[in-house]
DNA sequence: TTAGGGTTAG
């Protein structure tokens, strides 16, 4: 079009008589590498660049890098790097970062490095490029390092430089560097620009300041769904799952946009509470929204299944998936692994053939087999980690061999295996054989390892009153006097345990003991009720849970008055019997009561459907909508379009 | 030309 303006309009027509003039136009040597890039012959556009020699232009080369990144072509990127040198081509600073830029996207950092060495003016933009591949490749430090010498040079930041090297601010000193980056984000006026608090707010999430997260994104300019996404996903990562539903249902009703990251993050708040009911609408809203199932929602699914005690629902999402990650098993076995399905676990590991196990993998199948009493396979898979040496073992793999051995009684060879390990034991370690000790009745190594720990963690309540539980097994009452006298001088106090159920949107919480709740009476008739009914079915109260010296009579109303028991029994007042009874508890079950509820279980009889839902295929969901700020199912649907559960 | 959020375990 432009070199058609250029002619004169006469010499276009000629008229009748006058001979037209012959027009030559000419166009630079090498102006078909970009037809032959943009056709996809890169092959071709790199053999023409060769017989151009000398004659390639910046735009030749331009176009031809610009290719080479978007197909992470790095030998024939190499080849046009190479092309330059040979013919004495001098790129400009431009030219120059995209080279830099296309060894940083085909991941050959070293490379990278040596353009940005070589450059006798470097822009913003190839600090921040550079920079940036070292933090996707987790090179954190040299990624800081070089941030630090661009400062160093006199080099003024952007926002794109921020929001990269705060990615790199990670690791034992990673705050302290986040916060002196945030400060100079403060002077160059970025603290509220999207992509830097977005990064700033997750720096300080990920370090457990989640107020200064909250802080920073109150900051942000504008909201959009990675930084929604960010704070949700900063309180679930932190355990703060009640907040990260709060902050959910705010941002929702105020239209924020979700995508599948959104929903795995707010899945993970979730499965945290077992709030299976907020699951199965999150799951119906995924479907309505028709947002992708990428493996990461899939992964994220699963584990809120498997944690809301849906395992077989689990199960079917996995089986469904069309590819999956390590992940994605890991979730699957650590799902069986905590329902106790040790067999499952193993089973599902040997079949493990599309990804290679990673350390999570190995812990999620020590801890099933630990769980599931499984002693032999759960040291064959961790012989099998040390010959494989793939993964090697870390700490906490020597922790779960050492709660295996615990839990199956071989308290002397766990201890063994303490003192050989190749790590210092620590607290976590020592705890759960003090644990076994108590399961197994070991006084002498009981005591040795309360000894240890009383080094480690001299204000751990917990310690102590397991001790004290060892020696009321024993029978060695003055002993459990002398533990608590301690805990006494020492002003300490165990948590005391609670559980508690929801109900048509109440929380009832009871205490061990409680007779403040306002149907006491109506509770206490159930408890008795189910406790006649079950003990016909063969319950009989473990009295070894009473840490007290008192008559087996007084022991048995004990363990009766434990809070999870008077929730059961508050449940199955209001509950109908075909449905599932939830429990919460901050605290870890005794025996006694997870012996009651499996009793409970047995005797309060489920409906029909519930045993048929195990068979049931996917049931369609899509009716489930969202009302007012509430996520709540319709009430308008006919049928049972909710996921079934069967867990009771 | 360069940038931010994600799933499993402990």
């Amino acid at each position: 079009m432009l070199a058609r303006r250029c002619f004169p309009r006469h010499l276009h027509y000629p008229s009748n008589g006058v001979v037209s003039r012959q027009i030559n136009v000419h166009l630079p040597p090498d102006s078909n590498l970009n037809s032959l890039c943009v056709n996809g012959r890169l092959k071709d556009a790199l053999f023409a660049m060769a017989e151009l020699g000398t004659e390639v232009s910046f735009h030749g080369y331009d176009t031809l890098i610009t290719r080479c990144i978007s197909l992470r072509a790095l030998p024939e990127g190499q080849r046009v790097h190479a092309h330059m040198i040979k013919t004495h081509y001098r790129p400009n600073v431009y030219l120059e970062t995209r080279l830099l830029i296309m060894y940083v996207k085909c991941g050959s950092l070293g490379d990278a490095r040596m353009v940005l060495d070589g450059m006798p003016n470097r822009s913003i933009v190839s600090w921040t490029s550079m920079i940036s591949g070292y933090s996707q490749s987790g090179l954190h430090s040299e990624g800081l390092e070089l941030f630090l010498q661009m400062l160093r040079t006199g080099m003024t930041p952007n926002e794109f430089t921020f929001a990269t090297v705060l990615r790199s601010c990670t690791g034992p000193c990673g705050l302290e560097h986040g916060m002196q980056v945030h400060s100079l984000a403060l002077k160059n006026n970025f603290e509220s620009h999207i992509f830097v608090g977005s990064s700033l707010l997750d720096m300080y999430a990920k370090y457990g300041k989640i107020h200064e997260a909250h802080r920073v994104f109150d900051m942000l300019s504008e909201r959009d769904v990675v930084s929604c996404t960010a704070i949700i996903s900063g309180y679930a990562q932190l355990g703060l799952d009640d907040e990260a539903l709060d902050l959910f249902q705010k941002l929702f009703k105020d239209g924020m946009e979700c995508n599948y990251v959104t929903f795995a993050s707010l899945l993970t708040a979730l499965s945290g509470l077992a709030a299976l009911n907020y699951g199965r609408q999150v799951h119906g809203l995924v479907i309505r929204r028709e947002i992708p199932f990428y493996v990461v929602l899939q992964n994220s699914l699963i584990d809120m299944y498997s944690k809301c005690g849906n395992l077989a629902y689990s199960r079917k999402i996995f089986d469904s998936m069309p590819e999956r990650t390590t992940i994605s098993w890991n979730a699957m076995l650590v799902g069986y692994g905590k329902h106790g399905l040790g067999q499952e676990v193993v089973k599902l590991f040997k079949s493990m053939r599309e990804v290679k196990p990673d350390g999570v993998t190995y812990m999620a199948v020590l801890t099933g087999c630990s769980h599931g009493g499984l002693v032999d396979e759960g040291l064959n898979t961790f012989d099998c980690m040390l010959n494989e040496q793939r993964v090697k073992p870390d700490i906490e793999h020597y922790g779960c061999v050492i709660d295996l051995l615990g839990r199956a009684g071989r308290i002397e060879k766990a201890f063994n295996f303490i003192i050989d390990m190749p790590f210092e034991p620590t607290s976590a370690i020592w705890g759960s054989l003090l644990g076994a000790c108590r399961v197994h009745a070991n006084v002498p190594i009981g005591e040795f390892v309360f000894q240890r720990l009383l080094d480690l963690e001299p204000e751990n309540a917990g310690n102590y009153v397991i001790l004290s539980n060892i020696y009321a097994n024993a029978g060695r009452w003055e002993d459990v006097s002398s533990v608590r006298q301690l805990m006494k001088e020492k002003t300490m106090m165990k948590e005391p345990g609670r559980s508690w159920i929801n109900l048509d949107k109440t929380v009832h919480t009871f205490h061990s003991g409680d007779r403040t709740h306002p149907q006491k009476e109506e509770i206490n008739a159930k408890l008795m009720e189910l406790f006649v009914k079950i003990k016909e079915a063969g319950y009989v109260p473990d009295l070894s849970c009473v840490l007290h010296d008192v008559d087996d009579e007084q022991k048995e109303r004990i363990l009766l008055g434990h809070s999870e028991k008077l929730a059961i029994a508050f449940g199955t007042m209001h509950t109908s019997y075909s449905g599932t009874i939830r429990i919460m508890k901050n605290l870890r079950i005794c025996v006694d009561c997870h012996n009651f509820a499996k009793f409970v279980s047995m005797v309060v009889p489920l409906a029909d459907d519930d045993m048929l839902c195990l068979t049931e295929s996917l049931p369609n969901i899509s009716n489930i909508s969202l009302k007012d700020d509430h996520i709540t199912g319709s009430s308008e649907q006919k049928g049972d379009t909710s996921i079934p559960d069967y867990t009771s």
